[in-house]
RNA sequence: GGGUUCUUAGCUCAGUUGGCUAGAGUGUCUGCUUGACGUGCAGAAGGUCAUAGGUUCGAAUCCUAUAGGACCCA
């Protein structure tokens, strides 16, 4: 026994100084480093790069705990456990806020060079981006922290480039002047996964369009009145009777005086508006098509921070859009060209990034071409070769992977990784390779770098710097993550791990539930609902903060979170604590003796020791099944319930009572089940089962619980006979606790206690003894009910508890008839069922069985508590 | 508009291929200075399984419709 004093051992857990020291001990012996073994099978997974511009947040804790989870679980399963750690440099974000770093200092991006911002962005990025991983280490996960990534690491942009340069020469990567999403802040193009949608309460203006050599305007209707200084084309419905005259017909557009056609388009929708819409095919993507079938002119007026540009009016250039807005507005009103104005609610796609109104604008930028890079990837999920947990995802990848489009790769940032394109200074040429051309003096380099997420795509497989190791580790295992990024990330690592390497980037993929306040609501830094992960660790414990976390969040669900709930780990954390600590307590008084172990047994022993095998197997099977919720319950199950309630609670008698060999057999038993336990909850709880252990024995140096194996499942130790005799001292002792409880006898008063039963015994009548104080038991087969008693029935055993003078008749009666009633409804119900024909000639035999068994014990219990009524007195 | 998903105790949720008297946690009420733990122990109350049909011997579970909520796409 480790000489501990009890003093070192505090009531109630305490998890300050223990997490950071065993955190520092875990580091010192580096113990969750990886190294190729072929002996060993690997078992792998990347994190979720966090943005360098990132902090640890409530939905981090969930994502990271669950990984720790499967890692922790499959190195004690003896796997090669390599969980790679790792930060994204985050090209949008990170430009974004560095612009407004340097913005404080009075300095702007065009007054400096390329390669000054790029040092101010590496600056950031030693400043910030390791802040997250310090929290993270709070959060106790097992990274393998010497395999620490990041997205601009030579070997990993050299990876990028090298992916773009091959796309590029198959064909797959082009360039193009198309209509994209335009982000005006950052004066950048983003993918169209980059735009969120937020409902605005706008307004709908009606125009009048007068058409040319005659009387008649035609109306149109418009969210964005500022855009008409484009329109090239008002568009009708064919079909549409109010306006087949005019198909053909010749527009002048107020305010500019620009003539512009009158045609017909299937796209309009007779039913909005007037059913004649303005067409801006330079802002807007719908009109840009129409524009394509009509062959209309394009008309940019935008500049790049979308303020207007020289082709509108003098009087209405250089301004912002909102402005535009206004004084189209009320010139038309002036010119008595506005019929009306409606309210009206509109989605507006808004920057991710910027947070706002993004412009459709038609740029020169690069694709990638999807439509076939989709393909296998498509496959390898149908087929599940990848699967999703839970499996609904697959449907949404499905319905994304038919409809993509190319996406657009480029955008008009410094921070990332710039395009390996290269056009001659004369000959326009263009040039792309991993290398620069030779005569670079000739040549000049795009100025853009590409999408994050064209970088992160490589995430799987290029986190491994050689090819040994790659080969080894690759494809990864389990890849965590939430589902909003399905798009971005997940679906784009699986498109690049069949077209790089020509194999699935991850087996399976976990999507963790979102985490909401207790109102249901998002958790967001504007509401200040978002609590801050470090506060609630310092407050009641990491174990206790990860455990509650998998114990609220279902698979496939969002999850409401308060930072009360945590109490509940906390409060398990303090109740395994206690366990450890008496039988700390008694190990000071009681010698162990491993050899004892497996000695002095009865069928406590036996029924513990049956329980924990098959909480192992469940756990294994729920941990499987990616049901990591349910495994949660059932390890709290097991510790709270059956070990701590009923087997410690049982093992006193002997510990208090029994002979010095006794004891220590007991005891050691005792200590070692705590300790399969302990592993078994380690997972889950690495800090506070790393203490215990460590308490429970003198460990060597460097010996951790996180590296010893996992207890292994034994069916032969599945014993149902002895959980039938602990099932029978349950009912009976609940029986009794219910009597004492509800005739409020005072706990400190010592009963008599009748059983009237064949079959308990001598250690049954012992365990019940002790656990609900009983002065007298008599346990007798042809017993007669004591006079003036409180009476119950469990099966197999009647139960009566004299209490002259301390019982009330008609309390008494009321108990026993409310009982009967409840049993009787039961009754009723199944012989119903019996009664039923049908049910008997279709219904599979053991059910039957088992239902005739119930009714059969329910009648003897029926007619026990009948003649227990029928003698009170 | 299309898709996904949900609705079970006051609250938050389990309930696996349809089959024990629908379970936890929390909250409520009652009792307890029980030689690990009041962050605890013991006991109790509390459910028309959203609604309406259908399939079935049997439905919280499967099907259809309706109502309400959440998310994704357009």
């Amino acid at each position: 026994m480790h000489p501990k004093n009890l003093e070192d051992i505090p009531k109630a857990y305490s998890p300050k100084d223990i997490e950071d020291k065993w955190y520092k001990y875990w580091e010192e012996h580096n113990l969750y480093h990886s190294e190729l073994d072929e002996n060993k099978k690997a078992y792998t997974i990347v994190i979720p790069p966090p943005n360098i511009t990132g902090i640890l947040h409530i939905g981090h804790i969930l994502n990271n705990t669950l990984q720790d989870i499967y890692i922790r679980y499959k190195r004690m399963m003896g796997f090669n456990a390599c969980w790679v750690p790792g930060i994204d440099h985050a090209s949008i974000a990170t430009e974004a806020k560095v612009v407004a770093l340097l913005k404080e200092q009075h300095i702007t991006k065009d007054q400096i060079s390329r390669e000054e911002f790029l040092k101010h962005c590496y600056n950031w990025k030693e400043k910030y981006g390791g802040i997250i991983f310090q929290q993270l280490r709070k959060l106790g996960v097992s990274c393998d922290w010497q395999r620490e990534r990041f997205t601009m690491d030579e070997h990993y942009y050299k990876k990028v480039i090298e992916a773009f340069v091959k796309l590029y020469k198959e064909g797959l990567i082009y360039r193009g002047y198309r209509m994209v999403n335009w982000d005006p802040a950052s004066k950048s193009a983003i993918s169209d996964e980059e735009v969120f949608y937020k409902e605005i309460q706008g307004k709908l203006w009606y125009f009048k369009y007068p058409v040319k050599e005659t009387n008649e305007f035609v109306i149109v209707a418009t969210t964005r009145p500022e855009t008409m200084l484009g329109d090239t084309g008002v568009a009708v419905n064919p079909e549409d009777e109010r306006y087949k005259h005019l198909i053909g017909k010749t527009i002048v557009l107020p305010i500019v005086g620009r003539e512009i056609p009158l045609f017909a388009d299937s796209y309009v929708d007779k039913e909005f508006g007037t059913g004649a819409v303005k067409v801006t095919p330079a802002h807007d993507v719908n009109d840009y098509d129409m524009a394509q079938r009509n062959n209309l002119e394009m008309i940019n007026i935008f500049n790049e921070d979308a303020t207007t540009n020289g082709n509108v009016p003098p009087e209405f250039q250089e301004l912002d859009r909102y402005i535009v807005r206004e004084k189209v507005v009320s010139r038309m009103q002036e010119l008595g060209l506005v019929e009306k104005i409606e309210n009206y609610t509109n989605k507006v796609g808004y920057s991710q990034r910027g947070n706002v109104p993004i412009e459709p604008y038609l740029s020169e930028q690069w694709f990638m071409k999807m439509e076939d890079l989709c393909k296998p990837a498509l496959k390898v999920v149908q087929e599940g070769k990848v699967k999703f947990h839970p499996e609904h995802w697959v449907k949404t990848y499905e319905h994304w992977m038919t409809n993509i489009r190319d996406w657009c790769i480029s955008r008009q940032l410094w921070w990332g990784h710039r395009i390996p394109v290269w056009y001659h200074n004369n000959t326009k040429e263009i040039y792309c390779d991993v290398i620069p051309p030779a005569d670079i003096e000739n040549w000049h380099q795009d100025d853009d770098v590409l999408d994050t997420w064209a970088s992160s795509w490589l995430w799987a497989q290029d986190v491994f710097t050689n090819q040994h190791d790659q080969k080894y580790y690759y494809p990864t295992d389990l890849l965590v993550t939430a589902p909003d990024i399905i798009f971005f990330w997940v679906a784009r690592m699986i498109i690049a791990g069949e077209y790089f390497m020509g194999d699935i980037p991850f087996k399976d993929v976990y999507f963790t539930s979102l985490v909401r306040d207790a109102q249901g609501r998002k958790m967001s830094k504007s509401l200040g609902n978002s609590p801050d992960p470090l506060d609630l660790m310092a407050e009641y414990g990491t174990d206790a903060l990860r455990f509650t976390m998998t114990y609220i969040a279902p698979l496939g669900q969002d999850v409401l979170f308060s930072n009360e709930m945590v109490e509940l780990g906390r409060n398990f954390a303090n109740k395994m604590w206690n366990a450890g600590r008496f039988l700390l307590m008694n190990a000071q008084n009681i010698k162990l003796d491993p050899f004892l172990k497996h000695k002095h047994m009865d069928f406590t022993d036996k029924w513990i020791i049956s329980r924990f095998n098959q909480t192992i197997k469940e756990v294994n099977d729920a941990l499987d099944k990616f049901e990591v919720n349910y495994a949660s319950k059932l390890i709290y199950s097991y510790v709270w319930n059956d070990f701590c309630d009923w087997f410690v609670e049982l093992s006193k008698t002997r510990l208090y009572n029994g002979t010095d060999e006794v004891k220590s057999a007991v005891l050691s038993r005792a200590i070692s089940l705590f300790e399969d336990m302990l592993k078994l909850v380690h997972p889950f709880m690495p800090f506070i089962t790393e203490e215990i252990w460590q308490l429970l024995d003198e460990r060597k140096t460097g010996e951790s619980i996180s590296t010893i194996s996992y207890p292994k499942y034994d069916s032969t130790l599945v014993d149902i006979q002895a959980e039938r005799e602990i099932e029978f001292v349950q009912n009976v002792v609940t029986a009794i606790r219910n009597i004492r409880g509800e005739i409020n006898i005072a706990p400190s008063k010592q009963i008599n206690v009748f059983l009237k039963s064949a079959a308990v015994t001598f250690a049954q009548e012992r365990y019940i003894k002790s656990l609900v104080r009983i002065d007298q038991l008599t346990v007798d087969e042809n017993l007669d009910k004591p006079k003036a008693c409180a009476s119950a029935v469990v099966k197999g055993c009647d139960i009566f508890i004299p209490l002259e003078g301390l019982i009330d008749i008609n309390v008494e009666r009321a108990r026993i008839e409310k009982e009967m009633a409840r049993v009787l409804n039961s009754f009723n119900g199944v012989r119903k069922k019996l009664e039923n024909e049908n049910f008997v000639a279709k219904a599979p035999v053991d059910v039957i069985e088992r239902e005739k068994m119930k009714m059969h014990d329910m009648e003897k219990a029926l007619d026990k508590l009948q003649s227990i009524l029928d003698n009170l007195e």
